[in-house]
DNA sequence: ACCAATTGGTTCAAGCATGAACATATTAGT
DNA sequence: ACTAATATGTTCATGCTTGAACCAATTGGT
């Protein structure tokens, strides 16, 4: 069943694969390194753009849009809090609910943060033609849409 | 400087970025459900995977290609052992080094999950074209390259 | 109105990854 | 040869993420 040539090191979809797997870890690294400074880490600034995109979504909200577990957010949240970055209120109307807020001072951090992010994201991007850019981009949600519905 | 019409979500780049860094969890997720029979996880297919290509590679080589710590190696490599996939043995030479070998449950092991490995990234990437493959991963081979010496 | 099922959130224990500090072995400079 | 620098691997404390068990609030069926 297994010969020697049929390994995956030379099937090419499966080399891009990889390549691909790199280069974001690469990014990763590299994001978490320039975030430093702020005190903040990627999950922290995603769950920050989010709710600045959408103002007082629930934590179950924002726990489905980042692909991560309830408990993940309650388990963060306390540091963004005491950071000052951002306020919990409990729904009125149901109160299992809490709703999350920026506050000025996590707003004003975000749009900082988010300025390093988009630059690093433009320098790695350039190495493309927006063309090749955008059909990458097409590729990958055509992956998400294969995946979500199994 | 930041107003709201060049926030990154009206980024191409940016949103395309977004895409593969879910796509990218995605396959991940389904991978890890994927190896669950196996009883390993994609970090120790990973490291297998390196072995079978380059049998005695001492876990400083290792750890450099997987782009994870040493200390990383050292805490995985006992639950390798003792599930007798792999064996250690001291450099005659260095008696610094430990050089890693597969046992042949390991390589029997190994080549089996790389089935499921490669048959997953086989549908995934059939998604697109050949070219399109290629280009996707030369993309990233370059973003590799330009994180690479900073 | 009542009981069951569901939903939002929290708590807890476990696994994984990291980096700093360390121990041991090797190499290089003198 | 001797000492300093370097390299390999381990240990430890820390932090992130997860899933299961749990509590409280809401919804739905009867």
């Amino acid at each position: 069943m297994n010969k020697k040539q049929d390994l995956p090191w030379d099937n090419p979809r499966f080399k891009n694969w990889i390549a691909l797997v790199r280069a974001e870890k690469a990014v990763v690294r590299e994001l978490t390194r320039l975030l430093a400074p702020f005190g903040i880490k990627i999950a922290q600034l995603d769950m920050l753009m989010n709710l600045y995109r959408h103002p007082g979504m629930s934590q179950h909200e924002l726990a489905r849009r980042l692909l991560v577990g309830r408990s993940n957010i309650t388990m963060l949240l306390p540091q963004l809090e005491t950071q000052g970055l951002l306020r919990r209120e409990s729904d009125a109307s149901d109160r299992r609910v809490m709703r999350l807020y920026l506050t000025e001072d996590g707003e004003a951090l975000l749009l900082k943060a988010l300025e390093v992010y988009t630059g690093l994201i433009d320098r790695v991007m350039k190495q493309s033609t927006p063309a090749q850019c955008n059909a990458m981009g097409d590729q990958m949600r055509r992956i998400i849409d294969m995946l979500a519905d199994e």
